[in-house]
DNA sequence: ACCTGAACACCGTTCAAGT
DNA sequence: ACCTGAACACCGTTCAAGT
C-alpha cells in the first residue's frame, strides 16, 4: 500500500460535469453547489477549480450536456418530410426538459451556447432550409417552435399534479377540504374556477395538451410555404 | 430630539415588497438578497422577517406585483372581439416581462399563485368563454398563448443584442474580429452560420418577430371555432 | 408590536502551500 | 500537474433580548 487514496477516481472535466448533472437532477438547481459537488467527488472544493473556471462555466457545461440529449431532426430524411421531423424534435426537446426540470429556466438564458446547442440548431435550420423555407421563415419557425416548447415546460413545472388521474384527485381534494375558501375564490374568480373544475373532472393530460398546441403551430408553419402542402410521398 | 430615527419610514409588507421589486429590477434575481434589501431599508436583516415569512414568500410577493402590471383583456368589450383582446394581452404580458427580465424564469414556476395572477387568468378565461370557446378549447388557447409568450421572453434574454441595428453591428464585429474561428464554425455549423449571417445583414427586430409568431398562433386559435371567423363588426 | 445583536450553518472563490 | 488548508466576504435564518 504505497499509493494512497487508491479508490478515488482521478478528477477530469468530464467527470466533474457528469457528477454536477446528476446532482442537479436530484437536488434541483439550487441544490447544486460547488461544495456538495466536491464532497460527492471525495475532494476539497478548490480541487474543482482546476477543471472548471467557476460555477458559471460549470452550469454552461451541464446545460450543453442536456442539449446533447435532444434528438436533432434527421438530416438524411426526405426534405419534404420537414413537418414530422420538426414535430419529433419538439417532442424530444420537451422530453429532455422533463428529465431535467431544473434546466428549463437555464437552457436559453445562458449567454455562451455550447457545441451541442450549436449543433442542435444547425440541424434544425438545415432541415428547414433544405425543405425550401426562406432564411426569414427559417428564423420564424425556429423561434415560434422553441418558444412554445420552453414556455410549455415552464408552465408544467407550476401545476401541482403530474398525471391526468392525479389532476382529478387534487381538484377533488381541494373541493372537499376547504369549501369556504373555495366559495370565496369562486366569487372572485368565477371563470377560472369553472374552467379548472371542468378540467379536473375530465382529467388533464399534459402530453395531449402539448401536442394539440404543437400541431396548431405546425399548421400555421405549413401555411408559410403553400407550395408544399405536407410532403409528397406518405 | 427625543424621538430617535425620525427619517426612516416605518416598515410594512408593502414597502418591503416594493423595495425588493426595485432591487430585482436593478440587480437581477441573484442580486436580490435579504441583507441588501434590509440595508437599503436602513434596517437590520431580521427586521424583514416580521413582514415576510422568508425569502420564498418575498419572491412570491414580488412576482404577484409583476402580474398586477399585465393588462387583462377588456371584460366590457364585445365578446366577438376576442382576438384583438387576446392579442393585446399577449403583447402586454411580453412588455411586462421585458420590464422585469429576472421574472421570466419565475412567473410560472412559483407554486402558489397570488391574487393578481388568479385575477389575470380569470379575466383571460372569461374573455374566451364569453366568446363561445368550449372549456377544453379555453384551456388550449390559454396554454398555447402563455407558453409562447414565456418562451419568447426566455429566448430574447439569451441573444447578445437588443435592437435591430445592434444585431447587425454585433454580427459584423464577430465576422471581422475572429475570421479563423468563424471559418471553423462555418465548417461545423454551415446552416446556422448562413442563417445568422443573413439575419445580421437584414437586421433582427424582436417586436416584429414576436408578433409574427403570435399572429400565426392566433390564426390557429381562430380555426378552433369556425363559427365566428373574426368578429362581426369591424 | 416591532426592531436589534449575536450566532449558526451555509455559500463561491482567492492565495499560498503541499505532493 | 494536481490537490489541499486556511481564510475572506458573503448568504438565509434562529433565538434571545431590547424598546
Amino acid at each position: 500500500m504505497s499509493t494512497s487514496k487508491p479508490d478515488r477516481q482521478r478528477l477530469s472535466r468530464d467527470l466533474v460535469l457528469r457528477s454536477a448533472l446528476t446532482i442537479a437532477d436530484r437536488e434541483g438547481s439550487a441544490g447544486l453547489t460547488m461544495r456538495l459537488l466536491s464532497t460527492e467527488l471525495g475532494v476539497v472544493p478548490m480541487a474543482l477549480y482546476k477543471h472548471v473556471a467557476n460555477k458559471d462555466e460549470l452550469i454552461d457545461g451541464i446545460v450543453d450536456l442536456v442539449w446533447a440529449e435532444v434528438e436533432p431532426p434527421d438530416a438524411s430524411g426526405d426534405p419534404a418530410q420537414w413537418r414530422p421531423a420538426m414535430r419529433a424534435r419538439a417532442v424530444s426537446l420537451r422530453e429532455t426538459l422533463r428529465r431535467h426540470p431544473w434546466a428549463v429556466g437555464l437552457m436559453e438564458t445562458r449567454m455562451r451556447p455550447g457545441p451541442a446547442n450549436l449543433a442542435q440548431h444547425n440541424a434544425m435550420m438545415g432541415c428547414l432550409r433544405r425543405a425550401g423555407f426562406s432564411f426569414r421563415n427559417t428564423v420564424h419557425v425556429t423561434s415560434v417552435l422553441d418558444a412554445y416548447v420552453y414556455g410549455f415546460a415552464l408552465q408544467q413545472q407550476t401545476l401541482p399534479f403530474d398525471t391526468a388521474e392525479e389532476s382529478g384527485e387534487v381538484a377533488q381534494q381541494k373541493l372537499e377540504q376547504q369549501p369556504a375558501e373555495l366559495a370565496e375564490l369562486a366569487a372572485r374568480f368565477p371563470y377560472l374556477i369553472e374552467v379548472v373544475a371542468e378540467l379536473a373532472t375530465a382529467g388533464y393530460d399534459y402530453d395531449a395538451e402539448f401536442e394539440t398546441g404543437l400541431d396548431l403551430i405546425l399548421d400555421g408553419v405549413q401555411r408559410l410555404r403553400p407550395e408544399w402542402v405536407g410532403g409528397s410521398g406518405a
